[in-house]
DNA sequence: GCGACAGTTCCGGCGACGCCGAAACATCGA
DNA sequence: TCGATGTTTCGGCGTCGCCGGAACTGTCGC
């Protein structure tokens, strides 16, 4: 035999399969830059071993770096990345996801965290149900439009509608929820919204967001009919 | 430190990560069921290697299995495992998408090939492109639903519309062609279709399906403006 | 029942890969 | 220029998991 030819995932998947690199990928999932050195507490290892896995990870352009003096900064490569995260997450998780859930420690996770960048989680779902409810956005070929009354809510959110830099707005299947919520350059300029506003506030270990008071006040009517 | 779980992707990244295994999850990506035996020597290994990975597989439930006699027949569990290995090939392909599928060998693969059930490659684009051209397909708020004139092009073709078991039709990702081909139980019935007509007949090793000659006077009118 | 075939279990060997310690290299602040 | 901090390179060790040989269980055909 041996004319099988090896398939090219397998070799994704392997970089994706040692515990050090998928922590970091975990932490860089949350959309935002992180150092060398970041990610290696992040992870639990040593400078060596993260520069050892980071370089991998580069080399296969899972991640991209960029120097900058004498930190490098870490993100993933693109958004294709990112969803074959969420996909492998939403298979890991398939089983048990309310005993999982349930667990105190990953309430906060559940609640409220980024996804490369935009909202997930409950109130990511809550999100993209309230814009469908209130006609804010409408279906279209490739994703949502935002319908006149949805311009309108976000210039009285004080928000320009984003242009340019990939797709508007689509779905994202959340693999807490097992619902979609909104991803796409809005739905990333309206996370960045609420993060400026410190309606949310990220933490430092993980992808968690957590809704200060102010964000009680101002998010959750907004979010729940 | 070491306050950092691992990730659960990892774990299944892990068992997509073995050659072995990867070979035998390309061959059942295709949507049929397949013999323990098959799928040894699809991926070039022992009968005894075998086994043991497609018990790691099972017990992950990324694969579902039914004895029948003294067969072990074997498929992937569900079309959450077939979006994660579809995902992560797109990762994969990203590169060298033009150069890798220029190769002769891998000609007939870009050209047609079954991707979970349904159809993919050249004609699964051109498919979907001419259904929506035609307006056969309408976009919805899950998905496709069928005009009009789309139930009408069926009963001529002599297919009835699928009913239960899942989405009827929505869009999946080629990461041959890196545009959207048509997926669901509509799709689905539409391969089976073609294929119980001998308009495309299936390889034995891989996924790829050839284009018979009557299939060439039928099918590629049918898709081609 | 008896051989042939499909699939399974146990076990020893081996290869691959990630980790750390030590030391070098680069950059920043004073 | 000098020390402090962030990142990289190298060598050696430990571990984990895949593979194939041999032997066993269950099923089919005669």
């Amino acid at each position: 035999m041996g004319h099988a030819p090896e398939p090219r995932f397998a070799r994704v998947a392997a970089l994706l399969a040692d515990p050090t690199r998928a922590r970091m990928l975990a932490l860089l999932l949350a959309g935002e830059s992180r150092t060398a050195g970041e990610l290696a507490r992040g992870a639990g290892v040593t400078p060596q071993a993260a520069t050892s896995q980071l370089a991998q990870l580069e080399d296969a352009g899972l991640i991209r770096a960029r120097k900058q003096g004498r930190h490098k900064y870490f993100a993933l490569a693109d958004v294709e990345v990112a969803h074959a995260l969420e996909a492998l997450s939403l298979v890991a998780e398939r089983d048990d996801v309310t005993a999982r859930w349930r667990r105190p420690a990953y309430q906060p996770l559940k609640r409220a965290r980024r996804c490369y960048g935009h909202l997930a989680g409950e109130l990511g779902v809550a999100q993209l149900k309230m814009l469908l409810a209130q006609g804010h956005l409408r279906e279209s070929a490739e994703g949502f439009v935002p319908t006149a009354s949805g311009a309108d809510w976000l210039r009285q959110l004080g928000l320009p509608l984003p242009t340019g830099g990939g797709r508007l707005a689509y779905r994202c299947m959340d693999w807490s929820e097992r619902q979609d919520h909104l991803a796409g350059t809005l739905a990333t300029a309206l996370l960045d919204h609420y993060l400026q506003r410190d309606w949310l506030r990220p933490g430092q270990e993980d992808r968690a967001l957590r809704v200060t008071p102010a964000g009680e006040a101002r998010l959750l009517p907004m979010l729940e009919p």
